[in-house]
DNA sequence: GGCCCACGGGG
DNA sequence: GGGTACGTGGGCC
C-alpha cells in the first residue's frame, strides 16, 4: 500500500510502536505501525558495556563511530525502553546523548522519511479504529516524488455567550457547510462529535484553536460531562503544553490553527501587524469579516440567531479559505525541515533551525549537542544580554520618495561568508581566521563548520529555485519552497541566542549581529556618499529619500550595483520597494523611535509597524480614529486629519456616541484576591462577585469610565450599565482619543491644543 | 518614579 | 519535553 505520510505519534503499549497516519492515493484515512525500539548514546568508557548488562531495562548495545564536534568518537548505541531512565542510571561516568528524542522525531530522523513523503508499506492489513485501513508495517519504504495527497480538510468555528458554547460552524472542502446553535450545550457537542466523525476530515482548521476553540470545548465537554470524541482512534482530544503554548491535538487528525502559524512564523512577511482573522484575512484573501464587540454578539445571540449563525459560519469559511494559501506553505516548511505538519505550523524559527540541524547532523554522523537542563538555561540567560542589530534612529516626520533597501538573509549569509559555528570559534591550531569586528572573536577559514555548511546548502537550493522561478517555472510550489527555505535560513541567528538551544553559542550570535552592525552601517554610509538621506536603519534595512523632488528609483538601482560590487562572500544588499510617503513616529517613553513607522506604497496600501493603539485596552474609537488619522497624513491631507480628531472630540463631548464606540475590553488575569493593588480589574471583579456573574481567571468584560468624583478604576462601570449621559467625556479626550491622535500629529509639529478646536489646551466640558 | 498589571488571538 | 516570553504603556500610590 502507498500512502503520504501527515502525521505520527508513538504508543508503548505492548512494545514500542511507532503509529504513522496519512492518507492513501485514493484519499482514505490510514494508520500504520511500524515497530521502533528506542535508544540513546553513550560515550564508551572503559567498563560500561559490562556495566550495562546489568541495567535491566537495557536491550542490545551497538558500537558506532561518529563526530563529536570536530572529532571522531567511539559511542555504544543503547537500546531501552525508556531512553531518559536508563541515561540517569549511567550519566555519573560518561557523557550521554541523544535521550531526550521523542520516538516518532528519532524514527522519522533515522529512516530519513519526511512529511507529505509517499512510503510504499507492506504487512498485515487490518480493519480498526476509525480508519479506513491499518497495517501493521513489515516493511516501509520511500517512494520517489509524487503529488500533494486530496485531502479532507474541515475548518472550525465556535460562539461563546457567557463562557458557554452556544454555537458551532464547520465549513470543509467538499461543500459542507453547518452552522449548529443551541441553548443545550451537551446537544452542541454531541453534533459537533457526529459531524466530525461523519465527515471524517483528515486535517482540521482554526484560528486560534489552540489557545481558544478546542480549550473551551475541553473545558466545556467535562463541565457537561459529555465525552467528546473527535479523534480517529477513541482518544480524547488533548493538550501538549509547553511553556507559553499549548497545543490541542486530536488524534489520526491534524489539527492546524492558523493563528499561531501565522503569527510565529508568517508575522514578517505579512503588510499588516495586527493578525486578527479580519487583517491576516483581508491581506491574503482580499476579504474580510464583519467585526462585532461582544455586547453585539450577545444581543444578536438573544434576537438575530439567523444572523449570528451566518457571521460564525464566514469565520470558519474564510479558516477554510485560508487553508488554500497557507497548508502549502506550512507543508513546503515540514518537506525542508523534516518536522510534522502539527510541530512545523507551531514552531518558532528557533526550533525549526534547531530540528533541520538535528536531522542534518544524524545524515551526517555528527552527534548532536545536548539540550542544555534548566539551571544550565537559567544560566546562560543571565548573561549580559547580546548587543542586537544596528538602529539607525529615524527622522521623525512625514517624507516622501522613499526607497528601501534590506539585506538579502542578512545573518544566514554573515554565518556563511564567516564561516560562524561553535567548531570553528577560536579553532585551536588554525593559522587563517575572520576577525569579527570589535570583538576577540576569530572563526577559522581553513575547514566550514557544520552550521555555516548547512545554511550555505539553504541558501543554495534557494538561489536555485528563484532561477527557476525567473525562468517562470510552476511558481506557484516554487514560491512555498523558497519561503520555506528563506524562514529556515533566518531561523539560525536566533537559534545560536536561545538559551534552550542545542548550539546555542554567545559568542556566535555576539558575531553575527557585530558583522551584521558592521555591514548596515557600511551600507547607511555608502547611501550617503551616494547623496541619499537616510531617514531610518534598523538591523538589516534601510530607508532613504533624496534631499529633493528627484525620482528615487534611477539613483537607487546605481547605489545598489555599487554597494553590492563591495560586499563580502555571499551577502548582499536587495531593494525592498518604494514608497510614496513614509511616517517616523517617535517613542512615548525615552526618545529613541525604533520600528514604529507607517509607509503608503505606489498602488496605495498602508503598512503600519509598532503602534500601540490596537490593542483591545483601547477604544474602538480611538482605534479607529488613529488609523483613520495615519492614512489622511499619508495621504498628505493634514487638514482633513485635524478635522476628524475635531469631530471625533465634539462628538464625545455632545454625547453624539454609541456606547460600543468608548467600551474598552480587558481580561482578569487571576482571582480577585490576588489583586495587590486598586484597578478597574479589581473594581469590576468585585462587582461581577457581587452580582453572582463569572469572575475567575480569563474573564472578559468591557467597561466605560463614568463621569465623577474619584480615581479612574472607583469609576469603572460594566458597559451594558452605562447610558449615553453617563460616560466621562473628559476621561475619553483626555485618556483617548487626544493620545492616539497626537501620537502621529506630532510628529507633523502639532501641539495637542491644536486637536482641540477653538485653542482649548485641555479638554474639559464641565 | 517605582510598582503593578495588561496587551497579543478568540468570544 | 517544558521550570511562563517580551517590550511597552497606563494607572495607582
Amino acid at each position: 500500500m502507498k500512502f503520504c505520510l501527515l502525521d505520527a505519534d508513538y504508543s508503548l503499549d505492548e512494545r514500542p510502536n511507532v503509529r504513522l497516519f496519512g492518507v492513501d492515493d485514493k484519499g482514505m484515512s490510514v494508520m500504520v505501525l511500524d515497530s521502533f525500539e528506542p535508544y540513546f548514546y553513550a560515550l564508551d568508557k572503559a567498563g560500561l558495556k559490562e556495566r550495562l548488562k546489568k541495567i535491566k531495562d537495557v536491550r542490545k548495545v551497538e558500537s558506532v563511530g561518529m563526530f563529536l564536534g570536530v572529532k571522531q568518537k567511539k559511542f555504544l548505541r543503547i537500546f531501552c525502553e525508556r531512553p531518559s531512565d536508563v541515561r540517569d542510571a549511567v550519566k555519573a561516568k560518561t557523557d550521554c546523548f541523544e535521550y531526550s528524542l521523542n520516538l516518532y522525531k528519532r524514527y522519522l530522523i533515522d529512516k530519513k522519511f519526511y512529511p507529505l513523503d509517499w512510503l510504499d508499506v507492506k504487512g498485515k492489513e487490518r480493519k480498526g479504529l476509525g480508519f479506513s485501513r491499518v497495517v501493521e508495517a513489515a516493511n516501509i519504504k520511500k517512494m520517489p516524488g509524487g503529488k500533494a495527497p486530496a485531502l479532507k480538510i474541515m475548518a472550525l468555528d465556535i460562539e461563546v455567550i457567557d463562557e458557554k458554547i452556544v454555537m458551532f460552524s464547520v465549513a470543509d472542502n467538499a461543500g459542507y457547510r453547518e452552522a449548529v446553535s443551541s441553548e443545550n450545550e451537551k446537544e452542541l457537542l454531541e453534533r459537533m462529535r457526529e459531524i466530525f466523525q461523519r465527515r471524517d476530515p483528515d486535517m482540521v482548521a482554526t484560528y486560534n484553536g489552540d489557545q481558544f476553540d478546542f480549550d473551551v470545548i475541553s473545558r466545556r465537554a467535562d463541565a457537561n460531562g459529555a465525552k467528546l470524541l473527535l479523534s480517529r482512534d477513541g482518544s480524547p482530544l488533548y493538550f501538549r503544553k509547553s511553556m507559553w503554548t499549548s497545543a490541542a491535538k486530536i488524534k489520526g487528525r491534524v489539527h492546524i490553527d492558523l493563528f499561531a502559524f501565522v503569527s510565529r512564523l508568517m508575522s514578517q512577511q505579512l503588510q499588516s501587524e495586527v493578525f486578527t482573522l479580519d487583517e491576516v484575512s483581508r491581506e491574503l484573501l482580499g476579504r474580510g469579516k464583519e467585526t462585532h464587540s461582544m455586547e453585539q454578539l450577545e444581543r444578536m445571540w438573544k434576537s438575530e440567531r439567523e444572523r449570528m449563525e451566518k457571521y460564525c459560519l464566514n469565520d470558519s469559511e474564510l479558516a477554510l479559505a485560508l487553508c488554500g494559501n497557507l497548508l502549502p506553505q506550512i507543508f513546503a516548511l515540514s518537506r525542508i525541515s523534516g518536522q510534522l505538519p502539527f510541530d512545523s505550523s507551531r514552531m518558532t524559527f528557533g526550533a525549526l533551525s534547531e530540528w533541520y540541524l538535528v536531522r542534518k547532523a544524524a545524515e551526517k554522523g555528527i552527534m548532536s549537542p545536548n539540550p542544555p537542563h534548566y539551571a544550565e538555561a537559567q544560566a546562560r540567560r543571565e548573561r549580559v544580554p547580546i548587543k542586537g542589530g544596528y538602529v539607525k534612529e529615524p527622522l521623525a516626520g512625514l517624507h516622501s520618495n522613499i526607497a528601501v533597501f534590506d539585506f538579502r538573509s542578512l545573518y544566514p549569509s554573515v554565518i556563511v561568508s564567516f564561516n560562524i559555528s561553535p567548531e570553528t570559534l577560536n579553532e585551536k591550531g588554525c593559522e587563517n581566521y575572520n576577525e569579527v569586528p570589535a570583538f576577540k572573536h576569530r572563526f577559522c577559514k581553513e575547514r566550514t563548520g557544520f552550521v555555516p555548511a548547512m545554511v550555505r546548502e539553504i541558501l543554495e537550493k534557494r538561489a536555485e529555485i528563484k532561477k527557476k522561478l525567473k525562468a517562470g517555472k510552476s511558481a506557484a510550489l516554487q514560491e512555498q519552497q523558497q519561503f520555506g527555505l528563506k524562514i529556515l535560513a533566518n531561523a539560525t541567528y536566533g537559534m545560536f541566542a536561545n538559551p534552550n538551544a542545542r548550539w546555542y553559542s554567545y559568542e556566535c550570535a555576539e558575531s553575527s549581529a557585530a558583522y551584521g552592525r558592521h555591514y548596515i552601517q557600511q551600507a547607511i554610509t555608502e547611501a550617503g556618499k551616494s547623496g541619499f538621506v537616510a531617514l531610518y536603519g534598523d538591523t538589516d534595512s534601510l530607508f532613504v529619500k533624496l534631499p529633493d523632488e528627484r525620482n528615487v528609483k534611477t539613483d537607487a538601482k546605481k547605489f545598489l550595483k555599487r554597494m553590492n560590487a563591495k560586499l563580502p562572500g555571499v551577502m548582499e544588499l536587495d531593494l525592498q520597494g518604494f514608497y510614496r510617503k513614509g511616517l517616523f513616529i517617535p517613542q512615548k517613553s525615552g526618545n529613541v523611535a525604533k520600528k514604529r513607522y507607517a509607509l503608503l506604497d505606489e498602488k496605495g496600501a498602508v503598512t503600519v509597524r509598532g503602534l500601540e493603539a490596537v490593542r483591545r485596552d483601547w477604544c474602538d474609537l480611538a482605534k479607529n480614529l488613529q488609523r483613520e488619522v495615519i492614512r489622511l497624513v499619508l495621504e498628505g491631507r493634514e487638514k482633513d486629519a485635524l478635522e476628524t480628531v475635531r469631530n471625533a472630540v465634539n462628538r464625545v463631548a455632545t454625547r453624539q456616541i454609541a456606547i460600543d464606540e468608548i467600551a474598552i475590553s480587558t481580561q482578569l488575569s487571576r482571582p480577585l484576591e490576588q489583586y495587590k493593588t486598586k484597578n478597574v480589574h479589581s473594581v469590576i471583579a468585585r462587582k461581577l462577585k457581587e452580582a453572582g456573574k463569572p469572575a475567575g481567571e480569563g474573564t472578559i468584560f468591557s467597561y466605560v469610565i463614568k463621569k465623577g468624583a474619584g480615581s479612574i478604576s472607583d469609576r469603572a462601570e460594566l458597559a451594558d450599565k452605562v447610558g449615553k449621559d453617563d460616560y466621562d467625556a473628559d476621561y475619553y479626550v483626555n485618556n483617548q482619543i487626544l493620545p492616539a491622535a497626537f501620537r502621529i500629529l506630532q510628529t507633523l509639529g502639532y501641539k495637542q491644543e491644536e486637536l482641540l478646536a477653538g485653542g482649548l489646551k485641555k479638554f474639559s466640558h464641565g
